[in-house]
DNA sequence: CGCAATACCGAAAACGCTTTCAGTGGAAAG
DNA sequence: CTTTCCACTGAAAGCGTTTTCGGTATTGCG
């Protein structure tokens, strides 16, 4: 006879039927008691409590989601190829809705705006209830418009429309804060290497810095030198401010590759660190910062907040208590050998 | 009057009967028209087909899934934090599924096994269509047992039941591909730094490697090192090689973070590289291979063929043709400035 | 011109759940 | 003893699709 099924099929789904037929009751009840509506008989509610139990009842989200006009899901859509950025963001967007509440689909864009535009598509299509958006650099991106069925949170890089609600790292703040531990570290001759200037990060990072350097009375040891946010470019700066300003004790760096070049120049070049001269850097990113020698002091982003601020703020916008603007996060310093106290 | 509502609120969703009636059938000719159904006349069809572009019209992923049983998503669970390995096989399967056609939940359990489980049970009870399980190490790990709702497919580290389906990279043909590149550049004193014995990818890689020595009737240049997965134990071995062995004229090294480490230490101790010493690495982790002077030669583990293949697996078994056993998939090697053929 | 066959369309059921509303029985109040 | 009220339960509608099946109009054929 024709068994279309080439093995065992799996075991039909247990429906609320199930349980309300075992629990001798109807499918309404059933749900009300399952529901913790107030209108079953404690004892009623019970049995149908053990029922399901006994079922390994779960309902099946897409007929609740039918009625509800809501999937409890929600995409979060990233550019950052490596996962970076976006898998930090992830787990505190993970930890904010909860396991089992919210489920989070990744879609990763690969920095390409048609791709980016096929994944917003196929979500809305899909009726997630929002959309959370992580760029690949923290300049302000285009928004995805405001006339979206949903709601949608920019992560990491803030929207270029101000009616947008979007979460962001302070970057001004981490300038300041960098400088401000090199301070403490008795440091008053501090460089700053940075990275592409054309990235807004590298500029605010200078700024901060600036800043935090100003507050304290002090100037900058050379103008910031920005380059590529590279090992390379690390190693290059280094020779050249060693050149120029040889009293320097301090380089403050764009981010841990630039540092991690720095690291290495100065290693060759006899001057010990954090001894002679500390050395820290942005993003710790532990794979770069450990391996260092010494490991890397460096600022963190602190990501996985962005990622629970930016889930906090999707679910009131789901509720109906939409914000907008940009808001920020501190960053902090996440202190290792690169830096010490002068002795 | 009252108004709940605190802001305009986002308009109803476009159904099919709003379709239907604009286009002056029912339901049912509509659904059929869309869906490509033959028993519509071709004139009918047009104006369905117009009226849903007019509307913008999306069918409800929920409706269609409650009838068809299937939600069209899947989950991929993974258990490593920084994304380095799943993300590559994230998108590796997206490839595979096609945007729009299957959505992928991304699921963290942090390498901690009861949240694993929680993250299992959180993806059943949404009935994703089926599991893709990624390992944090390639050692074989616990199944998720032989009778869960849905197929699942292991990828990146095998399951230990050989009844599951596993799709793995060839680490013993990675370190067969790596020795045979070696020796291809003329390299016939060949060392081997490697990791953590502990770990299976070691001690593969490493036969692997003593396979094509053998092939090619040499013999390696002192026993393999086993130690950590650091830059630090390459700095360190390196010392070692070069104290025992002069005369080596590449040193294999079981990741990049130790290919790091042997290439500063080279350096330092006055061996060029790639003339004198060819090294290579494996993960091709791009952050490590291109700030290294020179860029390092390494093995990619091709991980997103690996989340392709896991992901076509996975769509068969949902289809209802399941494999099982481990399958692997070739690695290649990416050739950069640390190995060159002597001169 | 009559009949069968065909092409096309729509009513209705179904998927699994929640919610509304009417109905039942019992207890409290008169 | 009758009336009112309350607590509880279940029938039924509805969410947005797809699919089955019966019905009608049209066509082809004898």
């Amino acid at each position: 006879m024709a068994q279309p099924e080439a093995r065992p099929s799996r075991p039909r789904a247990v429906t609320l039927s199930d349980v309300a037929r075992l629990a001798g009751v109807s499918p309404a009840t059933a749900s009300k008691a399952l529901n913790g509506r107030s209108q079953v008989r404690a004892e009623t509610r019970e049995r149908v409590i053990e029922a399901a139990e006994r079922l390994a009842f779960r309902p099946n989200p897409m007929a609740r989601g039918l009625l509800a006009g809501r999937t409890g899901t929600v995409g979060l859509l990233t550019s950052d190829l490596e996962g970076r950025f976006s898998i930090p963001i992830l787990m505190g967007a993970e930890d904010a809705f909860g396991v089992g509440k919210v489920a989070v689909f990744l879609c990763d864009a690969r920095g390409d705006a048609i791709r980016e535009q096929h994944h917003v598509q196929a979500l809305l299509e899909r009726r997630v209830d929002g959309l959370i958006v992580v760029g690949s650099r923290t300049d302000p991106r285009p928004s995805l418009g405001r006339d979206l069925a949903v709601p949608v949170v920019y992560a990491y890089a803030p929207s270029q429309d101000p009616a947008d609600i979007s979460i962001v790292q302070d970057s001004v703040g981490a300038g300041r804060l960098a400088v401000q531990h090199l301070l403490a570290c008795g440091r008053t001759r501090i460089a700053h290497v940075s990275g592409d200037p054309g990235y807004l990060a590298a500029r605010e990072r200078a700024q901060g810095a600036g800043e935090a350097l100003a507050g304290a009375g002090l100037t900058p040891v050379g103008d910031t030198l920005f380059g590529t946010w590279s090992e390379g470019w690390g190693r290059a700066a280094a020779g050249l401010l060693l050149d120029r300003h040889p009293e320097l004790d301090a380089i403050l760096c764009g981010n841990d590759q630039i540092a991690r070049g720095v690291v290495e120049t100065l290693r060759e070049r006899g001057r010990r660190v954090p001894e002679d001269v500390a050395v820290m850097g942005f993003d710790n990113w532990e794979i770069l910062t450990s391996g260092s020698r010494p490991p890397l002091t460096s600022v963190d982003l602190n990501l996985e907040e962005v990622g629970r601020a930016a889930a906090r703020a999707l679910f009131s916008a789901i509720e109906g208590s939409p914000r907008s603007g940009v808001e920020t996060r501190p960053c902090r310093v996440v202190i290792r050998g690169s830096t010490a106290p002068l002795s």
